[in-house]
DNA sequence: CACTACTTTCATAAAATCGTGAATCTTGTG
DNA sequence: CACAAGATTCACGATTTTATGAAAGTAGTG
């Protein structure tokens, strides 16, 4: 079997995508420069990226990458590694990022229901603004308890299509 | 049966609270002026206010209100109406308001999965980045299919909640 | 059709956010 | 334990966002 050339990317392209798919992100309330790290890892064939890597594709600082990476990792969205051998740390995108960046909205919705909860005391439960908020606690429940089985069935969907596509 | 004060708000805890959730909100990526005028309308017994009452209630100029509702009426949350035998314009938050506001994440999903999917193109669909998108891609039609058949359940349980508590 | 009562637009000012460079800190190495 | 490679922090300047006041627009009313 002939040795197929590394098949070509158009960098720059990719380069245009992963500045228009980070805005998209950044209109949905993610740090900026985060979601622009976010994307130069996901693009990546390795999914990884040393600090200076993602600063040099990114044309940032150093401060500006350790700053995003942070903000990643507290999001659980990217694991740091220290390269062997090396003093530098590498940034990888963890594999199901997309199932854990929307579960990862579970605590903000916890949060809001329990403010939400709150206001509902606050306002008297039998007054129509009271009724309004208990109406809305309720959506917050629902909507955290649907997510699990969401995810339980995105993580059997998923396995499936990769045994369909892609069988090891 | 005697008649009821109505029961006393502790209107300093209310204002507190519209800020405070308004805040979360922001950081969720809303405009700040319309989290501060949604919660206003939400914690308002009528759900209902004139732009002055908006103005006068949250301290800002009545400039500041005609954007906020614009972005919230774009996004179906608050509608508008006229105040019958004045020329005032009254917003109103829509009953439920919350269910449209997940629901209408629908488009950006809509428009990530279609960005997503060029990329997956174009960095091929064989190379180890090609495949994280194609994936991304499938998890995103995922989430959309499951998102319908929530808010169905949703409206049937709380339909079911209201007939319980609120039987009329 | 002029007057009045609101609403919206727009240029500008104020405030928040973001990225940088320089300094500092951390950690591995000889 | 001194040195060096990287990572992180922080004060500052630059950019962007946000709210305002004033002006213009719109639509009821007499």
């Amino acid at each position: 079997m002939t040795q197929m050339t590394p098949p070509e990317r158009d960098e720059e392209a990719v380069s245009q995508f992963v500045e228009t798919f980070a805005a998209l992100l950044s209109d949905a309330g993610w740090q900026r420069m985060s979601a622009r790290v976010f994307m130069a890892l996901m693009t990546h064939d390795s999914g990884a990226m040393t600090a200076s890597e993602l600063a040099e594709r990114l044309q940032v600082s150093p401060a500006a990458v350790s700053g995003a990476v942070r903000y990643l990792g507290r999001l659980d969205l990217v694991t740091r590694e220290r390269q062997p051998g090396t003093r530098r740390d590498i940034y990888r995108v963890r594999n199901d990022a997309w199932h854990d960046a929307v579960m990862g909205r579970d605590p903000v919705l916890t949060q809001w229901e329990a403010r939400l909860s709150e206001a509902a005391d606050l306002l008297g439960p039998e007054t129509p603004a009271g009724r309004r908020f208990t109406e809305s606690v309720e959506f917050f429940m629902f909507l955290q308890q649907e997510l699990g089985g969401m995810m339980e069935r995105w993580r059997a969907h998923r396995d499936e299509l990769r045994a369909k596509y892609d069988p090891r």
